[in-house]
DNA sequence: AAATCATACAACCGCGTCAAA
DNA sequence: GTTTGACGCGGTTGTATGATT
């Protein structure tokens, strides 16, 4: 079927918020919440289009996001969560509270995925007792990191669940990976099915 | 001090999915 | 069952800023 055009690009603004917009914007759904992404800019006369209002209050403007650098076990949690989950940034993200897919992706495309190539570890396993040792160097990430995640189709979530909980190695992940029978595409099952395994993540205190 | 390069981050684009009509 | 509109995600690009020469 045919793609609906975002927005209209005619007469709309586009490029860096001015601090005026962002106020517009906050102070909008501070009062009306966003019910309707692609309605919100009219309503809150804003010349943008749903899409970027949504983006910008997403990864900028919400109150839930935490600013700032990512620690060492942040960095380490990204890395881990990627060799099991691949590009599911969202999914990654839900993980990360005050964190949000934009950011992430950011960091791993500008950090950490540089790091992986350099071969070096992650950063918590330069911290004392870091949860990431394991004792293994992570392996250089190669192109077929993206086709490795669509392979995930097979993981169970019950598997990576306990597996990342326990600080399972990257071997068992593996394991887990190529023994599981299926893999939900929707991100709400998988994200409930990892918290429900536990406190899967132990998430440092930020 | 100026020019160039590298990095980090914000924003946009296109596609897939889903729900309502 | 099909079509359409809206949302969310991931990939990519643009730009500001800092570092280096």
């Amino acid at each position: 079927m045919g793609r609906a055009p975002c927005c209209e690009k005619d007469g709309l603004k586009r490029g860096a918020w001015s601090p005026e917009e962002d106020q517009r914007l906050a102070d909008y759904i501070a009062r009306h919440g966003h019910p309707n992404w692609r309605a919100l800019p009219k309503h809150a006369g804003l010349l943008r289009c749903g899409k970027s209002c949504r983006l910008r209050w997403v990864n900028y403007l919400s109150p839930d996001i935490k600013r700032g650098n990512f620690t060492a076990d942040e960095e380490d949690l990204i890395i881990r969560l990627h060799q099991t989950l691949g590009n599911r940034w969202s999914v990654i993200a839900a993980q990360l509270p005050g964190r949000t897919d934009n950011e992430i992706k950011n960091v791993w495309h500008s950090h950490l995925k540089k790091r992986l190539e350099d071969g070096l570890k992650p950063a918590a396993d330069h911290d004392a007792g870091g949860r990431a040792s394991h004792g293994h160097q992570l392996v250089k990430e190669d192109t077929s990191s993206s086709e490795a995640v669509t392979d995930n189709s097979f993981l169970s979530s019950t598997d990576v669940t306990g597996m990342i909980d326990l600080g399972a190695t990257d071997e068992d992940l593996s394991l887990a990976m190529s023994s599981s029978s299926n893999w939900s595409d929707d991100q709400d099952f998988w994200i409930k099915m990892l918290q429900e395994g536990g406190d899967i993540i132990d998430l440092p205190e930020l």
